[in-house]
RNA sequence: GCGGGUGUAGUUCAAUGGUAGAACACGAGCUUCCCAAGCUUGAUACGUGAGUUCGAUUCUCAUCACCCGCUCCA
């Protein structure tokens, strides 16, 4: 893909026309002229979800001994969102800077020192002068305000008798070349008004006056003032709540106490959950939990097609490990990770980061099953981007049309999330371990001391967060040395739609063809991999009159759809066909022709023409060997 | 939420203060038709709501959606 920002948005606009024509992707709610931020999936978008969804399902649950799925409610106890920290953290308040409109938080805003510019409006230049000229007899000028003051007298009369359209009309050619807005900015000491001027002039010139002249309205010490942007100077507007959940009542009879929330994701039922599978699915840490389904964020703005839409479905999954103390006791040691360790079976001795790693590792396996492979990059989150809980998190990252964008993050979160339920609920939510408590047993005090005081080393050297106080840190011991504690989490969490639309933007391909009469067009074809196309294989006879060609043709569709999405198609010419199934990406199509009835002999008899999308190239290939070859593509 | 842009058949683009047009796509028909062929033929649009006007798709205002920035991490 190119670079170029223009052919990049067109190429997206390409895409989302695509989407739309042939029924990938449509706007929600189009015939009352849309809904923000929300997407509708046609037929065959309906399709590639599908079997992105199941591909996801069956790798992550079906085809693994140790990971159970789960399908939890969309609404649940609003608790659950105070506990996971999304009522807090998605609920901030927000200031705008009313010059630039930047936000802050209205937390997060240091007191500042300075002197505060004022100025009560502006108004262009040019309108000015022509009042001094007019103050001073000139008559030209008059006449123009004259005429204005006509005008104006026009619209009281009009106001008057009721009319208030004319009313907004006054506004308008009072406010010529004036706007009234009242500013306010603040300098650090010592700094001259000067820079005050300038940043207003700049204000009021983006408002829309050419040329504007200051109405300064006076200088104003502050102290500790927590009112302006920290950066642009501009004063801050009034704090809203900003916030990302989207509220509901639960109930009909909609009072304050009836508020909950649509989830913002859908791990946080899985945490909760969390005691319930364990104790009706005979597992054993570590083994995990997954679901998909929908989440929904109020987004401040939904961009880029789907990638960022308020409605939207992960597929996660939660995998739970040991304590890498646990691990310490049961196998006397931690296997360390280091490049090119050995990431293929999971072993008892592998604490978070080799788990971690591991996912890595089998998520970056399944991207190139999809055909995404060769667009991935990763990010490694630095200590600084990483939440005060998490130990890492890398971001699984894919190259799309507006950019390179997350499809996944898969993060190690330690204890933190159960942890959190555990102490809101006031459920326990450790689990017991046999092997640990004879491990345990077998320790002396000393050795159990130095574990404690190598956590304790540990909690000290934290750089993010509160250390954890000793005397809890011994009471975890406590629990710990008894076989119980509460599991760590490993979170591989992805979307759906996100992934949806990087296989449709990886496939997209545009190509320069010349047609039968030599004329120039451009073809236009997705690359799906044959495992995720919504359509597997077009059938099509040759001639759509003559009855034996059809009922052959209906036969081959009807023993291939048994097995697999096909599309059979009579109308147009063959080429016409091939084209349209190029466009929506199907990777087969199989046409019926003379020789299928035996009309060029009997060697070619029963035989199709089965040809293949990318390179359009056709093999003669017999019908009763069709289904084990096209089952054996799409597998 | 703020600023800038856009809004006409399914798509891509025209024109116009008085009736909206093309190309491709789509439907039907003919054709021994293998890469958007040809011929015949048909259906389909001024984002929504107000205002100015005798009359608005066109001018004005509002609203909604999308695109580009501020934002952000599924």
């Amino acid at each position: 893909m190119s670079n170029d920002p223009t052919n990049q948005t067109a190429l997206m606009e390409k895409i989302v026309s695509l989407c739309k024509r042939r029924g990938f992707i449509y706007q929600s709610s189009e015939i009352y002229g849309g809904c923000g931020g929300v997407w509708d999936y046609g037929p065959l978008g309906a399709e590639l979800k599908r079997n992105l969804r199941d591909a996801w399902w069956t790798t992550m649950t079906r085809q693994r001994e140790d990971v159970l799925g789960l399908d939890a409610c969309i609404l649940m106890n609003p608790s659950i969102w105070k506990a996971s920290g999304h009522v807090d953290t998605f609920a901030d308040l927000m200031r705008e800077c009313t010059l630039t409109n930047k936000r802050v938080r209205a937390d997060h805003v240091d007191p500042q020192d300075g002197v505060v510019h004022s100025y009560s409006g502006a108004g262009e230049k040019a309108q000015w002068d022509l009042i001094f000229r007019a103050i001073n007899g000139e008559e030209s000028a008059n006449d123009v305000l004259k005429e204005q003051a006509e005008l104006s007298a026009r619209y009281d009369e009009l106001i008057a008798s009721g009319d208030t359209w004319a009313e907004q009309k006054k506004v308008t050619l009072e406010n010529k070349g004036y706007t009234p807005q009242k500013i306010s900015i603040l300098v650090p000491p010592g700094k001259p008004k000067e820079s005050a001027d300038k940043i207003a002039l700049e204000f009021y010139r983006a408002q829309g006056l050419k040329d504007p002249v200051l109405n300064y309205a006076g200088a104003k010490k502050v102290e500790g003032s927590v009112d302006f942007h920290p950066e642009t100077g501009g004063a801050l507007g009034p704090a809203r709540p900003f916030n990302l959940m989207l509220k509901t009542y639960l109930g009909p009879t909609a009072t304050e106490d009836d508020i909950t929330y649509l989830r913002p994701e859908t791990a946080q039922a899985i945490f909760a959950q969390f005691k319930n599978v364990f104790d009706s699915s005979r597992v054993k840490v570590p083994f995990g939990i997954c679901q998909i389904g929908k989440a929904f964020r109020n987004e401040v703005t939904p961009k880029n097609f789907t990638f960022r839409s308020r409605e939207f479905e992960q597929m996660e999954l939660e995998f739970f490990i040991k304590p890498d103390e646990a691990v310490e006791i049961i196998c006397g040691e931690v296997a360390a990770w280091s490049e090119g360790a050995n990431l293929e079976e999971p072993q008892p001795n592998w604490g978070w980061q080799m788990w971690h790693r591991y996912w890595v590792q089998e998520r970056t396996r399944f991207y190139q099953n999809i055909g995404l492979g060769d667009v991935l990059e990763y990010y490694w989150q630095t200590n600084e981007d990483l939440a005060h809980y998490a130990r890492a998190c890398v971001d699984i990252l894919c190259e799309f049309p507006f950019g390179t964008e997350e499809l996944e993050g898969i993060a190690a979160r330690g204890e933190f999330d159960l942890s959190q339920h555990q102490k809101h609920s006031g459920k326990n939510l450790e689990v017991f371990d046999e092997d640990l408590k004879n491990a345990s047993a077998k320790l002396t005090p000393e050795q159990k001391e130095a574990y404690i005081q190598k956590r304790l080393a540990a909690e000290a050297a934290k750089t993010k967060g509160e250390p954890m106080p000793e005397a809890d840190v011994r009471a975890w011991f406590e629990r710990l040395f008894k076989g119980n504690y509460v599991p760590h989490v490993i979170e591989p969490s992805a979307g759906l739609d996100r992934m949806a639309l990087a296989i449709i933007a990886k496939a997209f391909c545009e190509e320069q063809k010349a047609d039968v009469n030599g004329k120039v067009e451009s073809r236009t074809y997705l690359r799906f991999h044959p495992r995720v196309a919504p359509i597997k294989v077009g059938v099509f006879p040759l001639l759509k009159n003559k009855p034996e060609l059809v009922a052959k043709a209906r036969e081959v569709y009807q023993m291939l759809k048994k097995h697999m999405n096909c599309f059979y198609d009579e109308t147009a010419a063959i080429g016409r066909r091939y084209a349209r199934q190029d466009e929506v990406g199907t990777p087969f199509g199989v046409t019926i022709d003379f020789e299928t009835l035996g009309e060029k002999g009997p060697e070619l008899e029963d035989t199709v023409t089965l040809r293949h999308r990318d390179g359009g190239e056709q093999e003669r290939v017999k019908i009763a060997d069709l289904l084990p070859k096209l089952l054996a593509a799409i597998g």
